[in-house]
DNA sequence: AATTTGCCTTGATACAGATCAAAGAATCAT
DNA sequence: ATGATTCTTTGATCTGTATCAAGGCAAATT
């Protein structure tokens, strides 16, 4: 009954752009109604299962796509198995860029990923003459360069401790709906060496840490893949960030 | 005869766009004559020495700019004074982000450095209606993401020696006329605590590898700031980066 | 239910790089 | 020139994190 897991049956039936849930935030966010129907008839959907690798670095690259659902990573790896993620990519966040051929990095799927896929080359002309999606990309781009920086800060300066703490408020922030209300369990979706490789860490260290922040009652599992934040001011304290945006009066 | 260092004077008369040096590499790298002559009517150069700053992080964002010419670096810092390094601006690197007031991190000249200034809403509006420029912009950040991605690497998974060898390579590299003649002599602008900043070490271990370097005839010293590469091979070796672009075969 | 497999935790130990310290160049100011 | 300052090198020691190793737990498979 259950599919074999390298199956390759990546495409799927599309929905429609204007019930897309990552209409308002993806490349397209700006585009009128006329450019919509234009991107609708360019669209493919494609599926990834979790731990699928959706692209291989060096591999020439055919399409560009957006992220519809679920979370993928970008990562490098050392001739000696040595690895470090890059980036993460999460709905409406776009893989790939216009004028070049191949990338650098894998692209992994952590969670089934449903992707919104663009043929390049046709793409390319697209960002060409539509002035929307040249912008929009742009500021996508802008984007994660802010987010790269910040993990530049943490993966050259910040302890084991810090950048745990840095990991944890990430998820706390992005999985509270809305609402600063703490204590939601929260999903953990990487495996400990993941968490590793993202955060520039062993997988030992990072379950060391965990159990430290553990005891010492900031957070608390109900099981090896969720938590709950039991002290979110002091998670704070421990990222070594400033509380606020580092304006000094 | 010297001014004063921090005497306030940055304002310097701008070159015809027509003979600048960055014309092509810029943000106005595709703009036509049209746009060119409305750039020229907005734009001033302003000058910075060696060691100041030229933006302040939270501070409002008067100005977005293109350097001229010099070296200017992006760094972030924490309550307790760890810093890191997130970029190096080169001449034809941008400053500054349309739709954002302030950026999140200083912005310091490493020697001395020439910029070309826009007003940050003019150049907005501009940016809105000039698809090159949007598109140009784009390219840049992207170009500045696969940077920053090489450097999450170095940063997250290299060891001190590769961090060292990745710099010299990269200063090798960016200083080779063109050619590949290997033993020009390269300046080394920054100090050793800044080249630590750089790369997430100490001042002490950045001086620990480059005498251990010299001891193994991988480079020579003339003096502290400027050495000539004497074993690319060894050099390139020891960065733990592939040797080709990773493509296998 | 038993076994396998993958993931996680915890302990012991090693080591790379940080920290502390001091002295030696180079640059700057007088 | 002379002294002051800043930058750099080198040494001694410490420590945080990696590495090595073993066992535990839970889900998947039989």
């Amino acid at each position: 009954m259950s599919q074999p897991k390298k199956m390759n049956i990546p495409l799927v039936a599309p929905i429609k752009c204007s019930q897309c849930p990552i209409r308002h935030r993806a490349v397209c966010a700006r585009c009128d109604d006329d450019e919509l129907i234009l991107l609708e008839s360019m669209k493919t959907y494609r599926s990834f299962a979790a731990g699928d690798v959706i692209l291989w670095r060096g591999e020439p690259l055919e399409f560009v796509a957006s992220v519809v659902s679920g979370v993928a990573t970008l990562s490098k790896t050392m001739e000696d198995g040595r690895t470090q993620m890059v980036g993460l990519l999460l709905p409406s966040d776009f893989i790939g860029r216009p004028g070049r051929e191949q990338i650098d990095f894998d692209v992994t799927a952590t969670v089934d990923v449903t992707l919104c896929c663009f043929d390049r080359t046709r793409f390319e002309k697209l960002v060409n003459e539509t002035p929307h999606i040249a912008q929009r990309l742009m500021e996508l781009a802008l984007d994660e360069l802010d987010a790269a920086r910040d993990w530049m800060l943490l993966l050259g300066r910040k302890t084991a401790r810090e950048k745990i703490a840095t990991f944890i408020e990430m998820l706390a922030r992005r999985s509270s709906h809305g609402l600063d209300g703490s204590s939601d369990v929260i999903d953990l979706h990487m495996t400990r060496d993941q968490i590793a490789n993202y955060l520039g860490l062993t997988l030992e260290t990072v379950s060391r840490q965990f159990s430290a922040f553990k005891k010492d009652g900031v957070i608390g599992f109900t099981d090896r893949k969720h938590f709950t934040v039991e002290d979110m001011a002091a998670l704070q304290e421990e990222t070594g960030d400033d509380a606020d945006g580092g304006v000094v009066y």
